[in-house]
DNA sequence: TTGAAAGCGGTACCAC
DNA sequence: GTGGTACCGCTTTCAA
């Protein structure tokens, strides 16, 4: 049934009847009834690419993401950002359209969902510190929205947490236990969040007078194996840390279970802090690490990003939003006091 | 820079530029070219919208995840998944749709994308037991492929692991170390895929006469901390389990930790194998439970599930293709003879 | 308040 | 081998 067919059937033109369904003012409200209660019995639902034709919108917004030899698998925490977007994106009538493609294609995936228009608007997650996407987009000239910064200062909407400062407090945390040797388990620092991250930690212990140790700091892809041998090779050492900083859950697993392995309890012998993307947590013990611990922040950030993408797509041209959230610490049972050694 | 554009350009009819373009033979080898090199030039790029509407035809496939209050977060499964399929996809030219809605709109969903042509054909993950979609989608006429099975024989095309004798071949393994008492650790039991999981288990005891416990059998939700949860109930009863059988690496990881808080070791003094999807793996403690384990064999899934739906999405009514792949196990040093108590 | 008709940008049939 | 043209199914001016 298209609509042609259904203004026959109800003796009315197809423009009255798009009028009608499409919430035209200038109907009249009996013919509107007529033509709703028509289209439901009918299960009439206009044909979408032809709306979108002549429309000449895609009501479509593209993630893509790219899998690397680096990070060959989809990040978690991308699906829960999808999650939180995919929700406003049905909310508002969009399609999500998802691109999953080799590095190596990822601009020529860009390029091509511009230049064929089959979306109105990018999405951007995990964003580099120095963003080769980033004059790609511009020239592109379709809106979109990036989730996280990038070294250079630009004008363009983004969302983002203050990596920098919860890594900072989260480091102070730490030192306020009395812990002096803290080790680092980062994720890919050529990664902005990461970064930043880094940065806060190192802030952190330069205002202490703390040397930072290269040898306890690490940077890589955030699995359970990587934490585990980080944490193994520098409790190991001729000079293990007392107190471990983990730039996801993941790791953190794998370190407590180095711990373990060496007879060190969490929050007695050694601390364990893992953070997760938006909001912080410290790593509770007593209910385990729930990997669903990040689903509700990142959720919120993947809606709130929609939103603006939305709205950007709406009325293109304003001012570009930016917005900074602030971390929330959340202290777990697994941090304790700096062993006395 | 339009079609029509483009060809004005080349002093030649849309319709051979259009056909230049497509790669229809009748074309002049040196028109052709000069159609090529013009649109490469021009960085030219059909509409999609346009092109969608003439050959009435998507050129997407749906994906519709729904998250419900049992399984709220989006599987890592469901992401490998996603990333195999969207591999075949981009290079079979076709768009990823990805809808993401609260269970009660799933439904809804389906029909959203069937009836506004949004879609070409359809991808179910994850069915259950008995599956309420199956009567939709073959309501709706559109090609679909489902990555699982059903309790209720039926024609569709669908892929699948054989879970149950996957389970039924790693109880066994654990029956030959010698333990008698084995924990099944299992994802929520009203999934097919758990369901047919939990048969090979009670198969493999019945088969050597031991009266399954329920005590020591759990179905929930795949994380760390049912896995915990579980263990740590079952560890500390009076009649203990030698060893776990769990039905993914996120409740192993638990079990793991569970037992480690006790001083058990594994492979010692307690057996855990995981089963991961596509091809099991006996959880390997040398290098860690790599969180990627499942990227490869899962992604494969994803990939075969795609180049199923295409082919049958370019022709429709062909006998309808239904492939049960067997599962590897491979053993890993977690898991050790009964301990002799 | 309603309708006729001209697009939207391609594809594909039919004629030359 | 190439071109004219009628679609595809909807939205949106413009006229009535």
């Amino acid at each position: 049934m298209n609509l042609k067919e259904l203004a026959a059937s109800l003796n009315l033109s197809p423009t009255t009847v798009s009028r009608a369904l499409n919430g035209y003012p200038e109907v009249r409200a009996e013919t509107r009834a007529r033509v709703l209660e028509a289209a439901e019995a009918a299960n009439y639902r206009p044909n979408s690419r032809a709306r979108r034709l002549a429309m000449g919108r895609s009501m479509a917004i593209g993630h893509v993401i790219s899998l690397s030899e680096e990070a060959q698998m989809i990040n978690p925490i991308f699906a829960d950002f999808l999650a939180g977007a995919g929700e406003v994106y049905a909310r508002e009538g969009y399609d999500l359209v998802l691109s999953i493609v080799p590095q190596d294609q990822e601009a020529a995936a860009y390029r091509q969902l511009a230049a064929s228009g089959s979306v109105d608007g990018l999405m951007i997650q995990a964003p580099r510190c120095q963003e080769p996407r980033l004059p790609l987009l511009k020239e592109l000239g379709l809106p979109f929205i990036v989730h996280g910064r990038t070294d250079t200062a630009s004008d363009h909407p983004w969302l983002d947490i203050a990596n920098r400062s919860a890594f900072k407090q989260a480091t102070n945390f730490l030192l306020d236990l009395g812990h002096r040797r803290i080790a680092l388990v980062n994720g890919l620092e050529q990664f902005d969040y990461a970064a930043r991250r880094r940065r806060g930690y190192l802030e952190a212990l330069e205002a202490r007078g703390i040397a930072p140790d290269p040898a306890i700091m690490r940077g890589a892809e955030m699995t359970e194996s990587y934490g585990y041998a980080s944490a193994a090779e520098f409790l190991d050492s001729d000079d293990p840390p007392t107190a471990f900083l983990a730039s996801s859950i993941l790791p953190a697993i794998g370190i407590r279970r180095a711990a373990g392995e060496r007879g060190l309890r969490l929050g007695r012998d050694v601390s364990v802090i893992a953070h997760d993307d938006v909001l912080s947590y410290l790593y509770n013990d007593g209910d385990g690490p729930a990997f669903t611990a990040t689903r509700s922040p990142i959720r919120k950030a993947g809606q709130r990003c929609a939103e603006l993408l939305i709205a950007q797509i709406g009325a293109p041209g304003g001012a570009p939003v930016q917005e900074l959230w602030q971390v929330e610490l959340t202290v777990g049972r697994t941090t304790g006091p700096c062993p006395a050694t």
